[in-house]
RNA sequence: GUGCCUGUAGUUCAGUUGGUUAGAGCGUCAGAUUGUGGUUCUGAAUGUCGUGGGUUCGAGUCCCACCAGGCACCCCA
């Protein structure tokens, strides 16, 4: 039998980690810059924790675990017999792999309120779980990189968040579109068409012009049963163009009787002149269309789009006012950004954006010729060692070829050869791999050469 | 959860209207070269043709079921 692994999951050999390491190492020096300090929590949460915060769709894609132990005890054979898996799986399974990383932040937050202080600004950088149908650019177990504060409600948080999405994309070099838009905004215009209640259906549909065009939302929206005046009423908005001040100017006039709504175009108009007087790499462009799914948040929300690769979001966030207030701490603003780890590795390796040293590991590998020698190398390498220098030595004195070419395809970029002339004179033969060029030089000499 | 496509060596794939012993590139290993790799040349190893059933004198090829993978929708990082 071939062994496989579960579905949507994935090994990571060398030259990935190292690639991925290069991310996370990218992402986290640019949430240190910013003052955000590191936490981890359990790969599990209770369900309890987690049900409900995704929508019903999210529900549906989480992965349970079974409990241990006798857990068909408790169960009456009427439960049994009803087959009934979701109300057999809320027996069976307390526990779920999480789903986000901002819900169990949310729940960290509540659970150690008395030792935190407000605001708290902390980053996060673990792997995720949905039970979803796998395909391009999404996986069942994939990393996300978080960075929140909460118990603060300053718009100034807004535009340092965006201001990181911008400074962790320059040094990627990846160019990217950050769209931003504003929950109080989308209530106001389902306010003010007089379909308040419908504002999900909405948001939803507008979200998807890109994909499906201005004929598609429109269809979808009818189909949601929204009055044709209301669709019309709609056209403006959708169809929306001109600077992002132009477009506030026009929304700002349409949500006059909405007080929430002219709340929120205040709010983009200040993380937008915030923002631009920072000087962005990127361009930031306020988007009416963004609705983003998760239903927590309630004011601004972001979204990054890569530009030259064909790929979902591959990074988003937003503004949640009350996240804490479901586990019984009201009052509490957060906002947040989340980067798609395994999605930019996939924007990176379509454009072949690794920096050299990023996959770089040992630096040097010792020849290994026989007993007498290679015991003079091990000393050399402790020496190396304790300087910092990556290195090791052959384990058995084969053939020097089939030597070298364990250092070639590992990209090990020097050779250090000691046979019975180095070892006479206290000499090293230290061969840079790359040009072909080798040199004698004193073995005392070895970590000033390699340094 | 719904729809479509694909399963042949470690890997990427070829395999004619169904016809004898299933092929190639890359990779791996060995040699050319007993202290010099990456290039070149020579040679070698490697298959339950996804699994099970059916049609047929004969199936990698046609049919059915199952399993696995991919893509799109839904949703999302």
């Amino acid at each position: 039998m071939k062994p496989s692994i579960p579905k949507g999951t994935r090994d990571f050999s060398p030259v990935e980690m190292a690639r991925r390491n290069y991310i996370f190492d990218t992402i986290r020096g640019v949430f240190h810059l910013f003052g955000y300090r590191q936490i981890e929590t359990p790969s599990m949460e209770n369900l309890s924790t987690l049900m409900g915060k995704y929508g019903e769709e999210g529900d549906k894609l989480l992965f349970k675990i079974q409990n241990s132990g006798d857990y068909m005890n408790g169960v009456s054979d009427e439960e049994l017999l009803s087959r009934n898996s979701l109300k057999l799986a809320a027996k069976f399974c307390e526990k779920g792999l999480r789903y986000d990383l901002t819900v169990p932040f949310a729940r960290f937050v509540v659970m150690h309120r008395e030792e935190l202080q407000f605001p708290f600004k902390r980053f996060q950088i673990q792997p995720v779980w949905r039970a979803d149908r796998p395909q391009k650019g999404r996986y069942r177990e994939f990393y996300q990189c978080d960075a929140d504060v909460v118990g603060s409600d300053s718009l100034l948080y807004e535009i340092e968040l965006i201001q990181m999405i911008d400074m962790v994309f320059s040094r990627f070099g990846v160019r990217v579109a950050i769209k931003l838009n504003n929950r109080k905004i989308l209530a106001g215009i389902a306010e003010s068409i007089g379909q308040a209640d419908k504002i999900v259906d909405i948001t939803v549909a507008i979200d998807k012009l890109d994909k499906i065009g201005l004929d598609g939302v429109n269809a979808e929206l009818a189909e949601k049963g929204l009055p044709e005046d209301a669709i019309g009423k709609l056209q403006p908005i959708i169809r929306l163009t001109g600077s992002n001040a132009e477009k506030l100017d026009v929304i700002a006039g349409v949500l006059e009787g909405s007080e929430t709504g002219l709340k929120g175009v205040e709010e983009c108009r200040y993380i937008l002149d915030g923002a631009e007087r920072l000087g962005l790499n990127n361009r930031l462009e306020l988007d009416l269309t963004l609705a983003r799914g998760l239903n927590y948040y309630t004011g601004a929300i972001f979204e990054v789009k890569a530009l030259d690769v064909e790929i979902g979001s591959i990074s988003g966030g937003g503004r949640y006012d009350n996240l804490t207030g479901i586990f019984g701490m009201p009052g509490v603003s957060g906002v947040g950004i989340s980067f798609g780890a395994d999605r930019i590795y996939d924007v990176l390796n379509q454009l072949d954006l690794y920096p050299k040293e990023s996959q770089s590991g040992v630096k040097v590998l010792f020849l290994n010729l026989g007993a007498d020698e290679s015991s003079f190398c091990m000393r050399q390498l402790s020496v190396l060692r304790a300087a910092g220098i990556a290195s090791e030595i052959y384990p058995d004195a084969a053939k020097m070829k089939k030597q070298m070419s364990y250092a070639n395809s590992n990209a090990i970029p020097f050779v250090a050869i000691v046979g019975g002339d180095e070892l006479a004179q206290g000499k090293v033969t230290l061969k840079n791999m790359e040009t072909g060029e080798q040199s004698l030089i004193d073995a005392d000499r070895l970590v000033s050469e390699l340094a």
